[in-house]
DNA sequence: GTCATAAATGACTAAATGGTCAATATTTTT
DNA sequence: AAAAATATTGACCATTTAGTCATTTATGAC
């Protein structure tokens, strides 16, 4: 079975006929509908694997947490990890991948009249505040720090990462409402100041209080922090 | 050999003699000189392993680092490390209190005229500066976002942790400078939001730059943050 | 120097985790 | 319904890591 989205409507099976079989058949080659009922079983089976090692990384963290934890956790068996996987990477570029997607997603479907850089901005934080409250476990697995730490040090050049897409969206998204003057380099640093914001702010708010006090307390901050950002980029 | 911090001048000796030696000798007690040479070698050990336990850990993230990453690193046997910790978890929680103990003294040792919440804000923000520069290696230990996480899950009750303590030095910081009315639940968000911001930003940033771009891009930001956070507590 | 005491060592075992594959269960084809 | 194809399983082996301890090395007392 083929996992790769492409060609998801039908497939052409066209391994090696036996040889001996002459070649009369091999002019009709098996055609075979996809999206069926074990197709489905697979679906199903990966959303599982997905599911569970979401929750696991964000309760032990992804080094700590071990490929038993997460098949056990889905209830299915060990080879079914690795026939869906290749590795604990390999799962982990996955659900990063997907976390970053859904945030930037809920960027860009995010209604608003947005005029000024202070509507991008508290439009910016509004959703990461609202990512935070609804999918807490894709944030924490986007936020083990370890992850943006490694990089300095190992894949310096390679800068294609997720974070890296990650704070090139905001750049995207703030990039038009600044003047043409600002520094790109300013604004990539406005990025990582919203960016660390809202990631460290709700790190140290986790720390034993609910999301209804966090809604209270977030609010006039927002204001201000986005006062101090505008006022950064007209300097 | 005794390694806590009290009795570290003289130390007396009353293990068992034999019986058989007779009630003479029991009399004089045998007293040893401490921070002989052999302290000496066992400080350096420990030193050595706490150096190369930091370097470890914020290399390679405290879970992902083994015992044997750590005593290769600093040149010494596996036994050695047992002798001085009990396991993995000992050496954290000693290298994390020692970092947040750095952190608050570079606070308390800050010089200055603190007469007005910015000028506490700003020395608040100087200090994490400071200490980012120039102790990276514990910044990156207290910010494996990990240690923070498993907080909300495990230790919940718990609230003796490193993190909590420093942030209640935040708060103790910054309590004398704004008006009785503030309330103390307010003051605890900004501790959070000056401490998620410091170290959010500084992870962003970490991504391939180096450090004099940082300087110069901090500090208008800081200021214009100041402002802010001082607005915010005006409210 | 010699002996006593404690620290450091690293080969070793125990335990945990990663990864494989022959057997089983499910689905599709005929 | 039988056979073919594919997904799932979990016992199994390989590798890695934690932790131990008899031996070696360094230091202090005499």
């Amino acid at each position: 079975m083929d996992f790769s989205p492409e060609k998801m409507l039908f497939e052409v099976d066209n391994s090696d006929e036996s040889f001996a079989g002459g070649v009369s058949l091999a002019t009709k080659p098996r055609v075979r509908k996809l999206t069926s009922r074990t197709d489905k079983r697979v679906a199903k089976t990966r959303t599982k694997l997905l599911k569970a090692a979401l929750e696991v990384f964000s309760e032990y963290g992804v080094d700590a947490a071990t490929i038993d934890d997460i098949t056990e956790r889905a209830d299915l068996g060990k080879g079914t990890f690795y026939r869906h996987f290749g590795d604990k990477r390999e799962i982990i570029t996955c659900l990063v991948g997907d976390a970053i997607e859904h945030l930037i997603s809920s960027l860009n479907n995010y209604k608003t009249k947005s005029n000024t850089i202070e509507d991008v901005l508290e439009q910016l934080l509004d959703v990461h505040y609202n990512f935070f409250i609804e999918n807490s476990e894709e944030f924490i697995l986007l936020f083990q720090g370890r992850l943006l730490l490694k990089l300095d040090r190992k894949i310096s050049e390679q800068m294609e990462t997720p974070f890296n897409n990650y704070l090139q969206q905001i750049e995207n998204h703030i990039s038009p409402f600044v003047s043409e003057k600002v520094d790109i380099i300013r604004i990539r640093r406005l990025a990582c100041a919203v960016a660390g914001f809202v990631f460290g702010f709700f790190s140290f708010t986790m720390i034993g209080i609910g999301t209804d006090e966090i809604a209270t307390s977030i609010k006039p901050l927002r204001q201000s922090f986005v006062r101090s950002l505008s006022v950064f980029l007209a300097q």
